[in-house]
DNA sequence: TTTGCGATTATGTATAGACATTATCGCAAA
DNA sequence: TTTGCGATAATGTCTATACATAATCGCAAA
């Protein structure tokens, strides 16, 4: 039954890779029902066990529900388990039902500055869209995100406007990354930050780095300062089911 | 062969906690090899197919590292793994060769008070030991501690002097977790807090709370302030190898 | 129409065996 | 003594099968 296939990956990552890219990329949203193991079991041509030990693993990292004899459906996130599922704020305005705005502040394409190629790995001069965003809900500002996009990996989004969505949701849903860093530290506000998120100068705030990489290829930096009293990361961890779906709604 | 045995739990189950107990308590340290499969699966009466299961999300967690042949040992905690990973000060300190000391600033115990009892979900009046501990190396402050220890769960604290190992560490050699909860937060230093760290009152600083239960019972809860200047949270994550060893060197 | 129950189905766990891959060990040749 | 290579041992992946468990569906009885 077995049949080598072309490609040099093993069969069981090949399988993984497809269904997360599918749950990360919002192609298949939270509840949305997966193919049964023997579907899937036809679909690549291998044992039940195969296709087992990868929804094994998947529902263990949070990203899917198994119920016997209902099936398998992709998990709603839930923000007890992801130390840095800070929210997707469209997402979790929709659903707490709160209004949501955001606003683009700044828009440019400018070859990327020394330190930021240092951190990205990049060689320098390459071009970047660097786009700032004020997210507000319920008119209080609940973050300011700074973020550069490489439009080497992602040149559609050169074009884009981001009117619908802010650049963190577009993004997600174009380019499920493999690979991403994070750097969480605290900071005073500076006042330019403090009158943008109406907070006292000198403040406390959390700023989240995140960067993040599709097979290698860097595709964006974001730097997202939230003032510290409207905001906590929130994580809950067992030893062997660590991380959680830490991901699944931000980019 | 297979011999239903007395308890419930499965067997992966069962032989996936007693090897996490064993990491994470200590009791083999960081390169220490571990049973080969076929001893596992001798000790167990189980197929390998078990073992490896459980051996390979063990290493996919990042608990241990496997190579053929050489066989499985405990993993280096590594620090571009853990979001959470914050230093085990006495651990990173005898790596990185700096000078490490702790004072315990306070000792007493006392009955949990009402929004603590909320937090962990003991009955009003469970007897803590709390603690104040404030971490130095090279005659820096690193961060200040404040510890709550539950007394029925780990009575033997109530008689330890804490005189060779921080509380963290203490507890982490006799209380393997099973559960753990995080918050992160950025909170603005009050001027006890800014003269304890040596910072500027009012300086951003990073705030880590941390709870753990084992098997249910509520063990510490720790809140760790660090001056937001000196100290990030970082992770390094890919979408199927999350978390990490979030928790091997902390408690 | 509602209730109850058995058949069905999907997942959960486990076994036994096969072959691939790779690092290490030890022996033999240079 | 050193180098090279083959045997060996350990993990990696996968198959095929078996039985357990749980939830749902649909039919039949009340």
């Amino acid at each position: 039954m077995r049949e080598k296939s072309f490609d040099m990956k093993h069969l069981h990552q090949r399988i993984r890779e497809d269904l997360e890219a599918r749950i990360m990329s919002g192609e298949w949203p939270p509840g949305h029902r997966i193919p049964f193991e023997h579907e899937l079991m036809a679909e690549y041509g291998c044992s039940r066990m195969t296709v087992n030990k990868v929804m094994s693993m998947l529902a263990a990292n949070g990203l899917i529900t198994r119920r016997r004899r209902a099936g398998s459906v992709v998990a709603e996130p839930s923000n007890q388990q992801a130390v840095l599922q800070i929210q997707d704020f469209a997402l979790e305005a929709t659903r707490a039902g709160t209004e949501y705005r955001f606003k683009i502040l700044h828009r440019s394409i400018e070859a990327i500055d020394a330190a930021a190629a240092q951190r990205t790995g990049l060689p320098t001069g390459t071009e970047m869209l660097c786009l700032s965003t004020l997210h507000v809900m319920n008119d209080v500002p609940q973050a300011f995100e700074q973020r550069l996009i490489n439009l080497a990996t992602v040149p559609e989004a050169g074009e884009e406007s981001f009117k619908d969505d802010p650049p963190g949701t577009w993004l997600l849903r174009r380019v499920p990354w493999t690979e991403a860093e994070h750097i969480v530290r605290a900071v005073n506000a500076d006042s330019a930050m403090a009158k943008r998120l109406q907070i006292q100068t000198g403040a406390a705030c959390l700023v989240l780095e995140r960067r993040t990489w599709q097979a290698g290829a860097f595709v964006t930096e974001a730097r997202i300062t939230y003032p510290g009293e409207r905001h906590h990361l929130i994580g809950r961890f067992s030893p062997s089911l660590k991380g959680g779906t830490a991901a699944q709604a931000v980019t």
